[in-house]
Order: C-alpha cells, then structure tokens, then sequence
DNA sequence: CGAACCCTTGACAGAAATCAACTAAGGTGG
DNA sequence: CCACCTTAGTTGATTTCTGTCAAGGGTTCG
C-alpha cells in the first residue's frame, strides 16, 4: 500500500467508522495491488481467502455453469465484492476478471473475521455493507422476473441516467455485450431492444453514447419503481449495481 | 412470548451466540404472535419497523410492479426476513403473508440495531445471516439465468429430495402456482415442465407428491452445481430457499 | 494495413406466456 | 351426507418473446 492511499482506504464505507486500533491491526495485513486488464482475480467455487475492494478501475464478477455465462456485477470504486464468502468462510459463487486495469486493495479474510469479532462499529459496517448487497441483489432479480428484455434495457437506462446527474446524454459504462449479460439477455435482444427503443425515447450516438430525447416516453415503458431501481435521484456511485458492489440501498 | 418458547427463540440462529444480557435487553421488546392463514405481516415499500422470524407454520415473501406479481421466497421455522432492511433503515422491498397458521417473533429494528452496536458477538451473527441470506439469493438468481425452466424445476425437485434426506418420495412444501412463481415461470409452463420430466425420472402421485425413478437421468437434466443448489448432502432445513431466509450457505 | 473483435441485422427456431376450456379437489351450507 | 361453489391444476391452441445461427459492417489495435 502507498502511503498516499491509506487515507483513501481509511475512508472507505466498510472502514470509515471503525476504530483506529482496529484499522490499523487490519492495516498490517492488507495490501493493494495493480492489476492488468483481463486478469483474473478469483474462480467460482475457490475457497474464500480474501476480500477484494476496487481502488481504481472495474471489475466484472461472472459465473458460468454448463458452457453459459452470465455477468454478476461490474464492480467500480468504492465498491467490494465476496465480503458475504469470506464471512461464511465459503467458496466463492462467482469468478472475478478486471475489465481494465485496476487497482484493489485485498484483505485476507481471516484477520477481517477477527476484526469483525473485536470491534462492534466495524460489525455494524460490515452488516450494512451485507444489507445493501443484499438489497441490491433481490432488486436485480426483481427486475429480471418483473419486467421483459425491453423494459429491463430501459429501465437501465432511466437509472443510469439518473446516476450521471440527470444527464439527458451519457456513456454506458460497459460492452453492450457485457450488459446484456448483466441484464439477462443476449447481445443480439440488447441491440434489438435498444434499436426498438429508438421509437421510444432514446437515440445513440456513437457506440456507447446514449441520449434521452423522451423522458416520459421512455418512463412510461420502464415503469421506474424505487424497489427495483434503487433509491432517489442522487445516487451514490454509478454504473451496473449488484451484489456485493456498492452499500448503497 | 410464552416462557416455555424462550428456549426456543435463545437457541435461533440469530440469536444463539449472542451474550446473555444483549438477549435478555432485547427480549424485553420483542414478542411472539400467532397469525391466521393469509395475513398480511408487512407490505413493501413500507418503512422497516420490525424483524421477523418464523418459529412456527410458513410465510410468503412476493413482490408485485406493474400488475405482475413473483415470488420471492418461502421463509419457513427457523428462517428470518427483511433483517436486510431493518440494518439499513429501509423500505421493505417484498411483501409478506401468511401461508397457514403461524407464528412469528417480531423483533423492533430500533433495539435490534442498537443491540448490534453493543455486542459484537451478535453483530457477527447478524452478518452471518445476512451473508448465508446473500449467497441464497445469489446463487437464485443464477439459476434464473443459467437454466431454463425445466432444468430449474428439475434442480428443485433434486435439492427438495436432497432435504428430505434424499427420500426417493417427498411432498411438495407449496402449492403449484407459489412453486412456479417463485422459479421464475407460470403455472401452466411448471405444469408442462412436470409433465415432460415424466419421462426423465420423476412420478407425480397425487396433487403434490412426487417420487423420484431415475436419479441419474434426472441429475443428468438438471446438472445439479453446489455453487447454485447450495452445499452438502445434509440440508439444514427444508422447503424452497431464499432471500433472509436461512443462515445455511 | 490487416486482423481481431464487437456490434448489428436478418432469418429462423425454440421457449415460454397467454388465452381459454376443462377437470379435479376442497370447503360450505343446505 | 350430498350438492354446489370456489379454487387449483391441467391441457390445448396460439402468440409473443427471446435465443440461435449466420453473415456483414464498423472499430480498434497491433
């Protein structure tokens, strides 16, 4: 770790409010590291051995079974992933990739459970953190059972939107492959839904660029709901939210 | 709460660990009830005021948008719900009702997150059920997305068998449709899926049991994977799985 | 400049939802 | 105890949605 970073690391959500003592106990085994894109951090089904929280850069957590795959979550700073493994002491259920290069700090799971044990603000952390992983997750799957491929890829759209400020134009934050994945579909549907979508309210421009051009329009078919898509207008972090990702609820 | 299910409550999971006196502060502000079939216990997207946990009977967490409705789980003794949402302070994402004749300890959030805040011992056991309860719902919506809805209900079928001690004859813990909703697909398509397993190692006898022929070819179907069906041989409970249900992983 | 790779588009196939009718089972009240 | 009514489940016909396969166009990067 650079002695620049630590205060970076010292505010993050899962370290924010715990004692001093115990961070810096924490602090003596914790490292960060640069990693390359593409690389591969951990393997589904991997015994659990260390917490990852992303510095810099992004991280896709899929999973495979039977030759399919599917993404999990991106994962963007300040967000951490496999926090639920390492407290159960479990095998990890998804693998994780960089998607760029990326920095992440990496603490191994066992001293994390004996900080847990000692120091009750960094439990009540660390519960909060689980908390909105949780939410995030039982939103996502709400979304994948309530709402049809369209309506999933507008929804998305409206909220990702709304985590760049209200932006009527703003750039996805992953391949259009990559979301399809995450939005439970394949490439082809995503690029169908989105071109039907033109008619809808939306317009791209370019590969990546999005712009609202009917808000209402684009409302009325994704049907925005604060129990599938998160909270108010101000959002905490942007880009695809999942589980282990962000503690925003 | 009656004194006689004191030992009963001081033994959940939730609540085994945790010191004496942090038990004995809350059991001044919780209490037990016995609900009728098909009570409402608490509607999403109201505030979280109180936790739940089943002692006795069986509970149905759905969720509803747009007119469509899904089912998030069936919570079943010892299993807790919207524990997320309570740690955060938050509207409850799913609805909750009754399904038969149960009883329920009701846990005011308040004490329970200052509870948290005192005694790490239970703060550690509120992050191990929140992140058994992440792994469950997780490792759902993997199955939504990896598998089609007979290789699902054929995954289910195997993982109720397995619970049941891997009884080649077992009952069905819900109704049909509730079944179907909750993995992700109408009535009539479980009903279709039912019947075209017929030929691939199930027997349904009578309305809700079903007996096993041909393990093989029905594992051959549903390609059982610990890191969606969840662990071992020896399930800690029984009926379907999901969101703050059961600390298991 | 060329080779990957990503995305798009079209044609088609398959999966699942919908609509509708029918059957069976459970509960109620006469 | 039986008839009726309600509700759950099944089955069939059909539509809609989504995935698959294959080809073509555009970008990016070496």
């Amino acid at each position: 770790m650079r002695p620049s970073e630590r205060p970076e690391i010292r505010d993050l959500p899962l370290f924010r409010t715990m004692r001093d003592d115990s961070f810096d106990t924490l602090a003596k085994d914790f490292f960060a590291r640069d990693f390359p894109p593409g690389f591969d951090l951990l393997r589904q089904g991997d015994p659990a051995r260390v917490l990852h929280i992303v510095l810099d850069g992004a991280v896709l957590l899929y999973t495979r079974h039977r030759g399919r795959e599917t993404t999990t979550a991106v994962v963007e700073p300040p967000g951490s992933f496999i926090l639920a493994a390492c407290i159960r002491d479990a095998p990890y259920l998804v693998s994780a990739r960089t998607l760029e290069r990326a920095r992440v700090v990496l603490v191994p799971c066992e001293q994390l459970r004996s900080i847990v044990r000692q120091d009750p603000d960094f439990a009540l952390a660390v519960a909060e953190e689980l908390s909105g992983c949780i939410r995030q997750v039982v939103r996502h799957t709400k979304n994948l059972k309530l709402r049809n491929a369209q309506e999933r890829l507008a929804a998305y759209l409206l909220r990702e939107s709304r985590l760049c400020g209200d932006a009527d134009r703003f750039i996805l934050p992953v391949e259009m492959r990559t979301l399809a994945s995450f939005l439970g579909m394949t490439p082809e549907t995503l690029s169908r839904s989105m071109r039907s979508l033109e008619a809808a309210g939306i317009a791209k421009e370019g590969a990546r660029a999005i712009r609202i051009t009917d808000r209402d329009a684009l409302a009325r078919l994704a049907a925005p709901d604060a129990l599938i898509d998160g909270p108010g207008p101000v959002g905490t972090s942007r880009g695809i939210d999942l589980p282990g990702v962000r503690a925003a609820s």
